[in-house]
Order: structure tokens, then C-alpha cells, then sequence
DNA sequence: AATAAATACTTGCCTATAGCAAGTATTTAT
DNA sequence: ATAAATACTTGCTATAGGCAAGTATTTATT
């Protein structure tokens, strides 16, 4: 068990300077991980509130608020009040935003496409496979007979 | 391709996730990922020097001097000036300092224990075997017949 | 040997990141 | 009508981390 705990301690080391690779050009933007993670959101789900941005990336509240701020004065993002409670504002990325966005993330699979050019075709989807198997057990639930 | 690389970013943000959970501790201990991260080489490299931490963990060195300062402060790392250049000091961990990053250390396996527990052996071994083969394609060189 | 260049580290200065707690506005429950 | 909960904002603060100049020492150049 040890031994095993130890070896994935060691995956984790690894994958964590590959993730650093990949956000690396995200580093070097104009933008935080923080805030390109939060236009991912607004991207992927637009009308999204910030508490569900909060529930989803996990950040403090006030610090989200702020950042948000930020994005509305860069003309990024737009809050829409919405009708029903106006306690709540939905969240879009504007025209511009949505290019600013759209580029980052293209950098990002740019990125990533590095990495994996020189698979071959077959290499690739081994890989892809590998990655599900790896996602499917570490979310498979416990059981009692587990050992 | 496209299609092929969305599938490895949505595993990066599950990974992350996973990392995340592994880190909490620390974020929760005294320390930072980076103080953390420092012990971790002077531990396993006693006598390792502030040049070689900062190449390997890849962090600006001003920051990275009064990290470790603080390190020593803390009764966590000696420094011992080289003989030979005394530009260089030799970091190890004091007595104290190895126990608590020994203590650390061992939070660290304990979540990733967690995360696994519910695995039987079997699908443990099978965890590390597609961690191994990932970690083979990724860091495979590149070949002329990739396609 | 004297001077220049390189190396290892330190320090001063500054900004970004982020956390906590109190506060405001609005809605929902009692 | 009042209290509690929710969604978000703001004030205050601490920490993380970056950049550039500076110091001490060693190595290379002439």
C-alpha cells in the first residue's frame, strides 16, 4: 500500500509540472489562472452566478467579487440583473471578452498538442483510454468489499 | 486532434481537482506549497544548495532566500557554508524540521490512501500500471513517423 | 598579478493574490 | 411584521511572489 501510495505521489509530481507546462502561457497573459478559470465558467454556462462560480472553482467570495469587477471594467464580461431577484446578477462574456477567452484557450489545446504531436494516432487514443480509466476509478464509490 | 485534446484538458481539470485535494492539508498546516515543496528537496538531497532548489522547483530566488531564511528561522533547515566556495551554503533539514515534514509527508499519503482505499489491490496495481504508461507517452521523444 | 566576467546569494521595493469579517440589499420563512 | 437566509460587496489585512540592484566570492582573461 505504501509502496503504491508512494508511486502515485510520484505521478502527481509528474502531472503537476505538466499541468504547469500547459497553464504556463496563461502565466505569461495578461490574466491570472483565477480569472481565465472564472471566463471558462462564464464561457461553458453563460447566465452563471457567482455563487455557482464560487461553488464550482472553490474561492473566496470577496475575492471573486472583485475579480469580477475587474472583467466588467474590462470590458470582458457583463452583468445582467436579473428580473426575478435582484440580488442576483448572470453573468456573459461580452464580444470582447469572448475573443480574449477564446484565445487563451486556444493556446491552451495549442499547448497540449505540443505535448502529444509525436504520438501516433494509436498513441493518442491509448492515451485518451488511460486517462478514462485512470478518471473511472479514482470516482469509483466504495464498496464493502473493498481490501 | 481537436477532439483528442479536449479530452486530455477535461482531465487536466479533474486532475487538478484530485492534486487539489492531496495539497489541502498543507494549504491547512503553518506552510506553503512552496515551503513545503522546498523541504521536500532538502530532504530527499541533504546538502542540496539554494541554486539547485531554485532550478529544480523552478521559483524566483529573491523569493526562494527568504523562504529558506525563514526556514531557518523557523529551526527547520541549517544552512552549512561550504569550505571550498563560500558563496554556496549546504541546506539540511534539522531534527525538528524532519519531523514535521516527515509529518507533512505523511498527510500527504494519508489522503491519497483515502482516495484509493475503496480500490481492491487489483485495481490499485491496474491505477499504477496506467499512471506508468501515461507517463511513458508523455515524456516519449519524438520520432519521424509520428502522423 | 590585475581586471573582467560569472556565479551564488541577498535585499529593497513593489504588486498581485487571496482570505476573513462586517456590511448592504433583497428574498424567503415564520 | 419580523427574523433568517441568500447573494453579493467592501474594508482590511497578510502572504506570495516578481524584478532589479547589490554584495561577496570564485573563475576566466589578458
Amino acid at each position: 500500500m505504501e509502496n503504491i501510495v508512494n508511486k502515485i505521489r510520484g505521478f502527481n509530481r509528474f502531472y503537476t509540472r505538466i499541468i504547469g507546462v500547459v497553464n504556463n502561457h496563461i502565466l505569461e497573459s495578461r490574466y491570472s489562472l483565477s480569472e481565465v478559470r472564472v471566463m471558462y465558467e462564464i464561457y461553458h454556462n453563460p447566465k452563471i452566478t457567482a455563487r455557482q462560480i464560487k461553488e464550482i472553482i472553490q474561492v473566496d467570495e470577496g475575492y471573486l467579487s472583485r475579480l469580477i469587477k475587474k472583467l466588467v471594467t474590462l470590458n470582458i464580461v457583463n452583468k445582467i440583473k436579473s428580473q426575478d431577484d435582484h440580488r442576483i446578477s448572470y453573468l456573459k462574456l461580452t464580444e470582447n471578452g469572448e475573443k480574449i477567452f477564446l484565445n487563451l484557450n486556444q493556446r491552451s489545446s495549442d499547448a497540449i498538442s505540443e505535448i502529444i504531436q509525436h504520438l501516433n494516432k494509436g498513441e493518442q487514443e491509448e492515451l485518451i483510454l488511460l486517462y478514462k480509466k485512470i478518471e473511472i476509478l479514482l470516482t469509483k464509490k466504495g464498496n464493502q468489499n473493498a481490501d
